[in-house]
DNA sequence: CGAACTATTGAACTAGGTCAAACCCAGTGG
DNA sequence: CCACTGGGTTTGACCTAGTTCAATAGTTCG
């Protein structure tokens, strides 16, 4: 779903003509800018004017709706590869911040907008993405609409297996908090804990942490599967 | 599988070249067939090959993802003049549905593309309807995983409010029943009917029912607002 | 070591769900 | 014209998944 890509690119990149551009921003690498930012920072905020979009290189963003009242919601996380705020409006909707240090490159959207008028492959690609990231919000309102705590948990570990592998084993890196997960399934972190301290209980998962945060190893990932579909408490 | 029964071909619009398109397939209209269909009728399924788009001309139609065991989400309602299945991956992943009597307008989708294509005013309009269709299914997000059945539920009737206003004053058209408003909103139909009492019984909302289904008459459009956002039971 | 977090665990509570009965029509047929 | 049927809607009584509140335990960093 996401442009995924393991290669960690620093500075601005001189692609190889003889090798196939990597994503579909890359024609305007050589005017983009490579920046590093710290935990916790605000890359942009709900209502700024959508001048950029970027593509992580490494480290994890949280796009995040917030409340007056405090409540709030990360409608997704973005991991290294992710391409982000690209099909936006013209004034951001929502804010985005780095969960952890974090390092994107960082595109002009009127130079990303040129391109998609003048190369019909591109402008294609770009829908692509849109399509795959209205399919991606689709099937978490699913998630949040009719599915219980335990069913959106371990379907969250599965995502994340799925797009943060490390290493060839079940392993899940988790750079977020437990109270970033909780907002993002729509729970509390207290039920977050007590469904891990449970999975861990059945021998499901195991814990422990590694060096860019928590990190979470799949010991029986068939169960964890049922558990992702299975109303069962 | 598609079109199961009751469907009866109208003919092939033949648009004025006086005005300009009124809708972003105006070009395409010309090819286009006109397609009635009955109330609970399949448009198209979840896995098939998403050949063709639509537009409503009259009625109303629910995008529905069905789960194994039964449950269900309405991933939206599409109302009259709404177009539909065209930012689709090449596989529909959800099911189509008409709520009552419908016309639509049906669209080749290849013809789309190959417009998209050669011209990249519709495919920049084309994106931005998939740019505006993000960002109500990441709206919707935030009403499932973050507000209250009350705040759903008034939510959702301001936005019918806007969508399918019924002469001057605030009376709405529910052309869809308590169990697809509730599938809507991740609720049960009996919370849906509750809190549509509660609403009654505050003197905020009048019901009745009128031609095309059941009628809600917003009494107090301030109240209704001030639920939509307040956490307040 | 101590401050400031975040994670974990426990106990009590409640929003909303579940189950079941009553109600209200619209359509059908006598 | 009225009774009958069958679907959705409404209401009530009870229940539980998940929240809330509160206390404890790691972890990180100075």
């Amino acid at each position: 779903m996401f442009v995924s890509s393991q290669l960690i690119e620093i500075g601005h990149d001189t692609p190889h003509a003889a090798f196939p551009p990597l994503h579909p921003l890359a024609a305007l690498d050589a005017t983009a800018a490579t920046i590093c930012f710290d935990k916790d920072r605000t890359l942009f905020a709900e209502g700024d004017p959508a001048t950029y979009c970027y593509r992580i290189l490494g480290g994890a963003v949280r796009m995040v709706k917030q409340m007056e009242d405090g409540r709030r919601q990360v409608v997704e996380f973005l991991l290294a590869g992710d391409l982000f705020a690209i099909n936006a409006p013209d004034h951001h909707s929502l804010t985005a911040e780095t969960v952890i240090a974090t390092t994107v490159c960082r595109y002009r959207r009127s130079a990303v907008e040129a391109l998609a008028d003048r190369d019909p492959a591109t402008a294609r690609r770009l829908r692509a993405l849109a399509v795959a990231e209205l399919g991606q919000a689709r099937a978490r309102l699913v998630l949040l609409g009719r599915r219980t705590a335990s069913e959106r948990l371990a379907q969250f570990l599965l995502e994340m297996e799925r797009r943060a592998p490390r290493g060839g084993a079940g392993r899940v890196v988790l750079p977020m908090g437990r109270a970033d997960i909780a907002d993002h399934l729509g729970l509390t972190p207290e039920t977050v804990c007590r469904l891990l301290t449970g999975l861990r209980h059945d021998g499901t998962i195991g814990t422990g942490r590694g060096i860019d945060g928590a990190e979470v190893m799949i010991l029986d990932p068939d169960a964890l599967a049922a558990l992702a579909t299975a109303p069962r408490h």
